[in-house]
DNA sequence: TTGAAAGCGCTAACAT
DNA sequence: ATGTTAGCGCTTTCAA
């Protein structure tokens, strides 16, 4: 096990300076052939690396984007994450990671932790905790002290930064008009998100679709399940309702979970019940019927957001903030008729 | 916007040394405590915070992992990775993270960018196509160099490090076995990551147990599928052997697109088919009749992995090499029949 | 063509 | 109680 090498020890190995070595190093002109090519050749055989710390101390930055994920469970957040990656990867940057579980106070630290130099600029969605306070001093704060930052998906208005935020408006508003398109009558909205920004805006969008086709909003229709609750109780007391024949479901667990109580209630799909959710992820393909999704192209959006931060980073500073509008998709899939 | 402050600034703020400045901020016993407060005052009023950077360069560590996870779509190694990420937090460090994205030349090119100082040690679990190439040799280089690494799930007898493992052998064996007891007397074994180290020892305990139960193994019974080849095709082509009556799937996927394509067929499971397959996650949960897994504590993995890279990383070193095996646990759903 | 020196931000041993 | 110096590994003037 040999120890990584220095320029120093190179230096000293040909009684030359580290200028010097650092200078034949890097090929300058200054430094004649025949040193430049033993040295070179010295520094491939032991395989000398320039000590990246060293470096970030020297150009006061690091290459490296600190990434703030709620969950990585969640197959939204998992995308997006791949497309920071890949696109992070791709400029040369590095990524330093946290997933702060949705809560507040692993936001805070995490955020205090990283912003001492170690990163260039953060990119992260808001922990649920986070939007539930509304509390965004630590980010008002690192903002302040001149670290770039990049919103997505979970975001405020509370904060002024580049943004990427998916059209969840549109693309609930899209989808109840898909289920009224065909044939729907009595579409209940099902939301286990009340609390996230996302979730409030998918339901107005749901709601301003009933509107554009004239039906009346039924208060009951409008299903909030909170997460200590338990699922399938709260959905069979909504199911009593048997006029029921459409279900928004804002995130894909409560979907699938809707999907196998209404079949074993012997509901036919999607002839007497139409499903649509949001989140493009493995479970709602897999279950049969398959069920039609709104698609948020998390992917997209991660290299979207990596791409904004990056330029800010290496572009000329001063140009505005900007929030860019990913538009969802309808993937039409077997839990709603065909539109024809 | 104001720039985050340094020692300097502060030193000449109140016309004292830099060093006198350090020395109070760290209360040293060495200072006045009419200068301590004041200078403590003013760092704290202006958002001091030592720079990483320099303290990394000086310290020689970074307290930051490199974690290299070959999928993060896949189920287990998020919660490997969420495993890791608490863990390290717990302990004060930061994560590195690099997606390989299955791919040789993703992963040494991580290597080879961030062994430069940038972390104190690696995480990391093979590509598919480093295990399917055994091609090492960037690894053994890292190693060689003195980077301390813990490998995780998929690992390699050709390297000699500090490694945590599913028990994949045993584990398949239980699931095999489990099927036996419960009646099932022709069981499939379906397996789509054959080119993976994990998946030949799965299919080595599947045999075990056949052979401890003195059935013979019917190689067409060992169904191996790649990638680029349609999966229901090579299922149904399976299928038309009617005798069989359980199928034991290496991977969640497969297992909840089986479970589709046999309840078309009109099995009825678990009585005429029974089903287990490996990878505990939200699919085989979610989906009718649930399946029963394999568990393989994602999770804790990722904890002691992490714990026994900080462990080496902060400890008097020269401790020999740990292989740390974790045991699966079967999670009996509605897929197989009862044991009783 | 090479080297000396300064500096990135910080700590620690050693003066004063 | 405070300051000086050296050094972590590197680059970059500026001088020789």
């Amino acid at each position: 096990m040999k120890k990584r090498i220095t320029l120093k020890h190179i230096a000293s190995e040909f009684d030359v300076s580290i200028a010097t070595v650092s200078k034949a190093l890097n090929d300058s002109y200054e430094i004649s052939v025949k040193t430049k090519e033993k040295i070179q050749q010295y520094a491939k055989k032991h395989n000398y690396t320039p000590n990246s710390v060293a470096l970030s101390l020297l150009n006061k930055k690091t290459k490296t984007i600190g990434v703030i994920i709620p969950n990585i469970m969640n197959n939204f957040f998992a995308k997006v994450f791949m497309g920071i990656e890949q696109k992070a990867a791709d400029k040369g940057y590095t990524l330093i990671s946290c997933i702060s579980n949705e809560s507040h106070e692993k936001e805070l630290k995490t955020m205090e932790l990283l912003k001492n130099g170690t990163l260039d600029g953060f990119i992260l969605s808001l922990a649920e905790e986070t939007q539930a306070k509304a509390d965004y001093q630590h980010i008002k704060n690192t903002i302040n002290e001149g670290v770039p930052m990049v919103m997505f998906d979970r975001v405020t208005d509370a904060i002024e930064c580049d943004k990427v935020i998916v059209d969840d408006f549109e693309g609930a508003r899209n989808a109840t008009n898909h289920l009224i398109h065909t044939g729907c009558k009595r579409i209940a909205l099902i939301s286990v998100i009340d609390n996230l920004s996302v979730g409030k805006l998918r339901a107005k969008g749901y709601e301003q679709a009933l509107n554009e086709n004239n039906i009346e909003i039924d208060s009951k229709l409008i299903v909030k399940i909170a997460k200590n609750e338990d699922f399938e109780t709260a959905m069979k007391i909504v199911l009593a309702d048997k006029s029921i024949d459409g279900l928004l479901c804002l995130e894909e667990s409560s979907a699938v979970q809707s999907l196998e109580l209404v079949k074993r209630m012997g509901y036919k799909i999607p002839n007497e019940l139409s499903i649509i959710c949001f989140t493009n992820g493995k479970l709602p393909q897999y279950v049969s019927p398959k069920i039609t999704t709104v698609s948020q192209h998390g992917k997209y959006i991660g290299e979207t957001a990596a791409e904004m931060l990056i330029n800010r980073l290496e572009g000329e500073g001063d140009t505005p903030f900007e929030t860019k509008v990913i538009k969802t998709s309808l993937i039409e899939r077997e839990s709603t008729k065909p539109l024809h």
